[in-house]
DNA sequence: TGCGTTTGGTTCAAGCGTCAAGTAAATTGG
DNA sequence: CCAATTTACTTGACGCTTGAACCAAACGCA
């Protein structure tokens, strides 16, 4: 019933390696990033990334479903992480003001403390294995690779931090 | 105590704009693929990938470690995968002739079937996703920065398939 | 040959993610 | 201004992944 079903072509040799080699950075990379976190600073990346957005928003302060939103989770995940978190004392939850329903993550100093401490590692991890492994031109155009295919994954751009310019 | 405790260099706006973009499709992407195999064809992403690499293979066996590297999983994370397709038929496991130790998955031909239907709807949402999102120049720069970074992933190439000839 | 180590694989407990169901507050629309 | 719907979030059951412990076969080498 999909629109496969009728004719779908298949990708050439050249599309083929190119979604192989895609494929196994996808697969690989996660697990080294968690790897080097939950190593170096106790931190899931997924941990790592809740943290580091709430710590460039202006007042260090989300309401879960945008911050689910900015780390592509589902809501039911978010709640039991910022629980944890919320446990260990990195940030804690109020009640939106404006809103009854809603609730905001507010990230602690402890929590900053531990994201900048954790960054540093990360940064590095990042560096080795992505930025440097690309001239400039490259990296630009990686990017550019990406913006195309995110258009499709994600038409809205709901994942965008609005801090971020482009 | 990681070389980054001493100076670890910030990246700039312009690589952390990329590595950024990097990460939403790291994230994103993924799950998307997840759910339309789940979907349509009743297959995890990860069981789709172990079943696809066995029908290349050329008598669609493999050693479970030599499945493990390919895959980028756990010997752990596959034995269980392993065994539940084993119990749905998909595939069979039969001990290695050369190494009393070692098993190796056969693909039935009922996996085989269940491989190529799957695969349709997997390429198409490929092609809507990436390829088709990228002008052949692209796709060929999107490969080779994968291909710098798998150089550092994976030096060993191990989870590169030997059938392929790049 | 024989002892220690390495390799290949399985299993179990603990932790995490997902999906469905549930609550409560806000909004919509008659 | 009340009922139905939608939105924001939480919870619980279930399934999967992980990591440690385990076993058995093979290897290394003296």
């Amino acid at each position: 019933m999909t629109p496969a079903s009728e004719n779908p072509r298949w990708l050439t040799a050249e599309q083929r390696l190119a979604w192989l080699d895609m494929v196994r950075v996808l697969t690989r990379l996660p697990a080294i990033l968690d790897a080097q976190l939950e190593r170096d600073a106790g931190l899931s990346f997924f941990e790592y990334h809740v943290l580091s957005m709430l710590s460039e928003t202006p007042d260090r302060t989300l309401r879960l479903s945008r911050l689910a939103q900015l780390t592509s989770s589902s809501l039911s995940r978010l709640s039991n992480v910022v629980k944890r978190l919320e446990n260990r004392g990195l940030l804690r939850r109020e009640p939106d003001p404006d809103d009854g329903r809603a609730s905001r993550a507010v990230l602690t100093p402890e929590g900053l403390a531990s994201v900048e401490l954790a960054a540093s590692g990360h940064v590095t991890t990042v560096r080795e294995l992505v930025v440097d492994a690309l001239d400039p031109a490259q990296l630009d155009q990686l990017r550019t690779a990406h913006e195309r295919i995110l258009e499709r994954l994600d038409p809205a751009a709901a994942t965008r931090p609005e801090w971020l310019e482009s």
